[in-house]
DNA sequence: TTGACTTGATAAGCACGCTTATTATGTGCC
DNA sequence: GGCACATAATAAGCGTGCTTATCAAGTCAA
């Protein structure tokens, strides 16, 4: 049937995230939490509002999975010096040596996705998803999040 | 920062979910149960695992969304007279009144998303969306979901 | 300095996905 | 007919997202 670019990506937006859930289960997380371990690792020492605008999710989000995420022995809560509201995340050692697994599972995960389609296409594909995302951001200006 | 094609179309998905929800949310529904009540319009009569299937959910995910649809008044629940473990889904007439400005919500959105594409763009997006799908598709040969 | 506002973290409660398991019913083969 | 298996619906429980609300602490201006 005829099914328009909405749903399309609508569609692959689910594919993608199973398959991408699916690749870090093996090492006992989930896709989120993968995500947020990159981002730990890239930056350290940062509090969660700061973890929590980057990957653009509300802070009782990224509250909450560091609860779960603190209790599975990956992440450390610290307490600020210098701001007695905030609280700074550290990955634990376990969780730093997971990283690499992590982006091997996403590179994995990444040519599966691309099969098929030559470097032209993939920079013609990455040019259309920066535009549709910046169609579909409200604020005008905001910057990107940033992964690992 | 260097962003690669899996966060890109993660972040897109997120992106595309929020648009579409806040388009349907003055309706007074969620953005999948729009997507469940189109396919309610264009199936009606059918049993829970046959919409389980086309919308790509698992059956218990289907069932639980048509326990909050409804008792919020838009689905009816009837016996399937030839399968005592059926139960048939029919939208209810305040319902059915409403597939409209859903279609219109997400014809806006589609607007929205599209804009700055050429046609053939949009053509070329859409056949890399549909080569990605088939490449993160586990089951070869699989149906892609359909929608109204 | 005090009062207003902002910011960081978190609680409560909901929707929507999932996995796993249970119950009831249908189907098909011996 | 009866037994094995498949299928339809649903329960339990969890993770991730949201909105709204609360509390503590920082900031800034009168």
């Amino acid at each position: 049937m005829d099914k328009n670019l909405g749903w399309l990506m609508v569609d692959n937006a689910r594919l993608l995230r199973r398959a991408f859930d699916e690749r870090v289960r093996a090492i006992g997380i989930t896709g989120p939490q993968a995500r947020l371990l990159l981002a730990l690792e890239r930056s350290p020492g940062e509090n969660q509002a700061f973890h929590a605008e980057l990957l653009e999710v509300e802070p009782i989000t990224l509250c909450r999975m560091v609860d779960r995420m603190e209790e599975s022995g990956l992440v450390e809560r610290r307490n600020d010096p210098r701001d007695r509201r905030a609280r700074l995340l550290y990955l634990t050692p376990r969780a730093a040596g997971e990283a690499e697994r992590i982006r091997a599972a996403l590179a994995g995960m990444l040519d599966q996705m691309l099969d098929g389609l030559d470097e032209n296409e993939q920079a013609a594909f990455s040019r259309m998803l920066h535009r549709v995302s910046g169609n579909l951001s409200t604020t005008p200006a905001a910057q990107e999040p940033v992964h690992g």
